[in-house]
DNA sequence: ATTGTTCCGTGCGAACTCGCACAGAAACAA
DNA sequence: TTGTTTCTGTGCGAGTTCGCACGGAACAAT
């Protein structure tokens, strides 16, 4: 299957442009679907919406290149966006963070600057909103959008302390199951549209091991793969498989946004 | 050795409570030695000064509990702070994060939180300032100082994230070679006073694992280690033996923070 | 229908780490 | 000095992942 290590052609940003299946979850065109703005403070959502652009995330998109400057912040509404550290050589990359619609990405931007060295990209298609950073810097001279931001930032910076937890700890088969709970959750679909090159990408390891631990999930009923899909098919089941290294994050996540 | 997995008693903080070595380079009984606090902004600096209160760090003290309140936030000036993500069993933990005299422990109070589900304790003993989470809030009020803060919070991030590449990508040799580097970075002596086994749980492997790693640290010449004392002889070595997986999150801070 | 591409299944030896276990060495306490 | 504790060095079989490599299956386009 060629390059198939590192998956670069497949994640170029041209391929399958138009072929995203569009989220039809759009509640008219508020930013309704995604958790950080369903709660904007009163007085601001008239002016903030103003300033919100809809758009389309089609799965390969490229957000943020590791030390360039950002020019917008995104608020997806279905989908999922990764974030990946890496070294400057580029010679090794892991996914350190997930963005789905209870987030935003360039959250670094809410921690003063905009420009990070990881690179951000669309991993599941899907679709959101875009605010320019400097409308959005204007916007946090309410402190209590700035908080919530904030906020934001501390559950993410739990979640990328939890995946160095299962990258140390756990066997491939249970982060596997971990990254594919991450993923139901921000997805709110039981269907996973990613093929095994992806998988070994975010998890940093080779093709034909995703395949390998797939099965072992399979064999026990989690889930159900076809080509460049995965059902989840009992949930429960994939919780247990990951232990305690699942669910931290996501507590924390709900302590502080869920309000 | 007993229980040395995870090494339990030797965190205890009752241990070697006067024992650790005191640094003698504090400079007056100014916030100096500690780099957030050497560059508060300037109408700030005595109102800071004053709620600064200097303390010992004795090696083991646990800073920070899971889920608990925290009452101080620590401005080091010597010896390293850790932040272990664990899981909520304790039956899997990790280092997240090494917080030296260049940051803080409790920066998830510039987050708006003020408890986490990590745990902080001091790895390496030393000295430092601390100040009431009440105080530090209040002071934040002032957008410059807490820009500062936020700036930190960002480094430490990446910083996190970083630490589950290496967790992914390097072998053990690697691993512990970028972690003497992070140390090395904050204590500014070529003396690690570290056995074995608190490595081991830092890296979350076995503690025979890290002997052995330590071995062929020691075989390039580029460090020597005796009993409780890994001595770094050849920093620009280690920096080569782990690739690009050392040195992003610092040129981060340096980016930032340095100014 | 044919061709080209992408994706998935499988096999095998090598490398790394684990878990367990024990012995020697160094520091410490009495 | 003696006894105890802590720390370090070593060995071995087992489990996991790697790197490489190939064949087949599903899909797309002509």
């Amino acid at each position: 299957m060629g390059l198939s290590c590192w998956g670069r052609e497949t994640h170029d940003a041209t391929r399958r442009l138009k072929k995203v299946p569009m989220k039809v979850e759009e509640k008219g065109t508020r930013g309704e679907g995604n958790q950080l703005l369903a709660r904007i403070p009163a007085d601001l959502a008239d002016l903030m919406l103003a300033h919100l652009e809809p758009v389309d995330l089609p799965q390969g998109l490229v957000i943020e290149q590791p030390g360039e400057l950002i020019e917008y912040v995104y608020f997806p509404t279905g989908g999922v966006i990764s974030i990946v550290a890496m070294t400057p050589e580029g010679d090794a990359q892991i996914e350190a963070g997930l963005v789905g619609r209870e987030g935003m990405s360039g959250s670094m931007v809410a921690l003063g600057t905009d420009r990070s060295p990881h690179q951000t990209t669309v991993q599941i298609g899907g679709s959101g909103h875009r605010m320019a950073v400097s409308r959005l810097r204007e916007m946090m001279d309410n402190e209590a959008l700035h908080e919530r931001l904030l906020h934001y930032c501390h559950a993410l910076s739990v979640q990328t302390a939890h995946t160095a937890l299962a990258n140390a700890k756990l066997k491939l088969d249970a982060r596997l199951a971990r990254w594919l709970l991450m993923c139901h959750d921000r997805l709110g679909s039981d269907e996973v549209p990613l093929t095994h090159d992806f998988l070994s990408v975010m998890l940093g390891v080779r093709r034909a091991g995703v395949t390998v631990s797939l099965h072992i999930l399979e064999g026990q009923g989690l889930v159900r793969a076809t080509r460049g899909l995965i059902r989840i098919n009992d949930r429960a089941g994939l919780e247990r498989m990951v232990g305690g290294c699942y669910g931290v994050p996501e507590a924390e996540y709900a302590r502080l946004l869920a309000e």
